[in-house]
DNA sequence: CCATGTGAATGCGTTCACAGCC
DNA sequence: GGCTGTGAACGCATTCACATGG
């Protein structure tokens, strides 16, 4: 039940199928149709499931029931904090994007080095020039960045978030970034996705 | 050599490192230095790459030769056409996203259903109402598409998509599509990167 | 009969250990 | 010494097979 003891790819399957659950209308689901609807066969879907301690019945799991308990398994009903490093284009349209906050997320700051733009963009949350960045990170106790900056500056932007404490960074820029094991980066970008596309099919 | 013989895990790692070697200035590269950069064992990454037939020499892998090698054992050497289908914020965005005119890839085209849409943006590639999809998909012969409409209709975009005769999706909306094994789908949305961050933090 | 749950067996990827080479 | 490459050992995730329950 404890996080750490889920296996990566358990984790992901269980992120995944979340997803399912909240989409779903039906109050229950069984592994077979969790099965069609992924391509996991039924075994390793039930293994899954039965890592978060026997919570199914003869006619499948119920819906609300699972969501639940994988939300609490994985860590995500604690609400976490989140900032946006970099506000071109794709940043500040983040700070509009209604999904960031939540009851999973909280959209905390937004920090950009061109000080003109943190003053002149709206924004319905606090923007700071970029020197602040350590000293609100600590304050708001912000623990996820979204990384926006141009490739150039992504790899220095990237360790002063690490430097002001920050434990996760979703990376938009087409860069490897060199971070210490105890970070973890996910990185989000469609070249990316379309080459790997390309190498599957 | 080819393609299929390669293991997912491998084809992942090896798509990763194809990444870090275009970055790289130096000449040639060896295990220990991308074990240092990625944190895969010098064991993996050398076994990983054996699987391109023997490459290395007494001072680690030259890098282009290796980048080609990976880019032709992954199939990334033939060029793949590409398509947007929906044309909003983000969709009309990718139309002048420049990365996506490569040599591996090439945009052309976009649909909407909005005829208005259609003929009323500015973009470098033709754009089409979405009831031309399947002759424009064959004509051109397009084997990717970007699904960039909204959550309500992905689903039927995509079986649109796919009954065109195209054989991967990245998919920009927050729905998981339900699609047969032979489609590739790559899933694009940031709530889902923070929750995996969330997840494994 | 259809479900879940779980030890046992299988299969596959990673790691180990060493041979060969510069 | 450094490096690559590769069979052998290991470990872990998936699959199988079966016990149990409505």
């Amino acid at each position: 039940m404890k996080n750490l003891e889920i296996s990566a790819p358990t984790k992901k399957r269980l992120l995944y199928l979340l997803k399912i659950l909240e989409k779903s209308e039906s109050i229950s689901i069984t592994s077979s149709r969790i099965e069609e609807e992924t391509g996991w066969s039924r075994d390793t879907v039930r293994k899954d499931i039965s890592a978060l301690g026997g919570l199914g019945s003869a006619n499948g799991y119920e819906t609300e029931h699972l969501s639940s308990a994988i939300r609490k398994a994985l860590g995500l009903d604690k609400r976490r904090r989140l900032c946006i490093v970099g506000l071109g284009r794709l940043g500040s349209a983040y700070l509009n994007f209604g999904a960031l906050n939540s009851s999973e997320f909280e959209l905390a700051a937004g920090f950009d080095t061109n000080v003109n733009r943190v003053e002149i963009l709206s924004s319905p949350v606090p923007l700071y020039p970029a020197y602040k960045m350590s000293e609100i990170i600590e304050r708001l106790s912000i623990n996820i960045g979204l990384l926006c900056v141009p490739e150039a500056q992504a790899q220095s932007a990237a360790e002063k978030l690490i430097r002001s404490g920050i434990c996760g960074i979703v990376n938009f820029a087409p860069v490897v970034l060199k971070t210490p094991p105890s970070i973890a980066v996910r990185n989000v970008f469609v070249i990316d996705e379309l080459r790997t596309l390309a190498a599957f099919l």
